[in-house]
DNA sequence: AAGAATGTCAACCGCGTAAGA
DNA sequence: CTCTTACGCGGTTGACATTCT
C-alpha cells in the first residue's frame, strides 16, 4: 500500500514550469507569501500545479537570492569538507552556502564534484570499494545533553575511507578534528608524476603536508581542499599551518 | 551527418516528522 | 494521547544538451 498522494495527480499539471506559471508563482509568493500553506497555494495563484511542485520551484529556482551555477573553488571546498563531516545532508550543506540551494549542490556534488574526487583518488590509489555506513550519520543527541559531551563516532565516506574526522560532534569542530592520519601522506590530488595536477582534481582542491612548522602532531596532515589565493583572506575560516579549517557555522544545529 | 553515449539539472516521489486538532 | 495534515528532505527520474564515435 502506497501513501496517499498529496494532491489529485489526475487534477494538476506536472513536467517543467513555463515564464506564464513562474510569473504567476513569483508575483503570488512576493505578494502574499505562501500564506503558510503550500497545499492551498496554487488555488490562490490561479496555478494548476500541486502545492509540493510549487514550493519546490519557488525555493530551488524562482527566489530572488537564489544563484545558479558557477560554483566558485572556495564553495567546492566548503562542500567537500562539509560532505565528509556531515554526508548527504544537503539541506545542511546548502544552508552553509548562500544563495544555494540543497538541490543544486546535490545535483554539482553529484555531477561534477564527486566524479573530480573519485578521479583523483583513484589516481592516488585509494579508492575504497567500501560501501558507505547504512547507519544514521546524526543521530538525535538527547535534548538534555550538554552539546559539547554528545559525540558520536560514524564513518566517514568512501572517498574519505581514512581520514580521522568521523566523529560527528554537536559543538564547533576543532583542529584536531580535521587531521589525517599518517597513511594519508600522500597528496590524492596529485598526478602521477608527482605534481598536483589541474587535470587530475579540482584545480584548487589539494591536500598538503603540514610540515610541521606550527602545530600539527607528528605524522599529521591537515586538509587543505582549498588552497585559493582568495581564501587566506576570508575571515570565516581558520587558516593554519598546512590548509584551511571550515568550521561549522555555530548556529548550525545536528539535532 | 547521424546515431549513441554521456552529462546536466529541473522536477518528482515518497518517507520522516513536526504541528495542530 | 492519537490521528491527520503539511512540510522538508534525500533519492531518483527523465528530458534535454553536449560530446563522442
Amino acid at each position: 500500500m502506497g501513501r496517499t498522494p498529496c494532491c489529485d495527480r489526475a487534477a494538476v499539471k506536472r513536467g517543467p514550469w513555463s515564464p506564464e506559471e513562474d510569473e504567476a508563482l513569483r508575483s503570488y509568493v512576493l505578494r502574499h507569501g505562501s500564506g503558510g500553506n503550500w497545499i492551498s497555494m496554487p488555488k490562490k495563484a490561479g496555478l494548476k500545479r500541486c502545492g509540493k511542485s510549487c514550493r519546490l520551484r519557488w525555493l530551488n529556482y524562482l527566489r530572488p537570492d537564489i544563484r545558479h551555477g558557477g560554483f566558485t573553488d572556495e564553495e567546492d571546498a566548503v562542500i567537500i569538507s562539509l560532505y565528509s563531516q556531515l554526508g548527504s545532508k544537503w539541506s545542511l550543506i546548502a544552508s552553509q552556502l548562500e544563495g544555494r540551494t540543497d538541490n543544486d549542490v546535490k545535483n554539482y556534488w553529484n555531477t561534477k564534484l564527486k566524479r573530480r574526487l573519485l578521479a583523483a583518488a583513484a589516481t592516488a590509489g585509494i579508492v575504497s570499494t567500501r560501501s558507505p555506513p547504512s547507519v544514521p550519520r546524526l543521530p538525535a543527541a538527547p535534548a538534555s545533553a550538554p552539546p559539547a559531551a554528545a559525540t558520536v563516532t560514524t564513518h566517514a565516506p568512501s572517498l574519505f575511507p581514512l581520514l580521522a574526522i568521523p566523529t560527528v560532534k554537536t559543538e564547533m569542530y576543532t583542529c584536531d578534528d580535521f587531521l589525517a592520519p599518517a597513511a594519508f601522506r600522500d597528496d590524492p590530488f596529485a598526478a602521477a608524476d608527482g605534481s598536483t595536477s589541474a587535470s587530475a582534481a579540482s584545480s584548487a582542491s589539494n591536500w598538503s603536508a603540514d610540515n610541521g612548522a606550527v602545530g600539527g602532531g607528528e605524522g599529521s596532515f591537515l586538509l587543505d581542499f582549498c588552497a585559493g589565493s582568495g581564501l587566506g583572506a576570508a575571515d570565516d575560516h581558520l587558516q593554519l599551518p598546512g590548509g584551511y579549517y571550515y568550521p561549522l557555522d555555530p548556529n548550525l544545529s545536528l539535532v
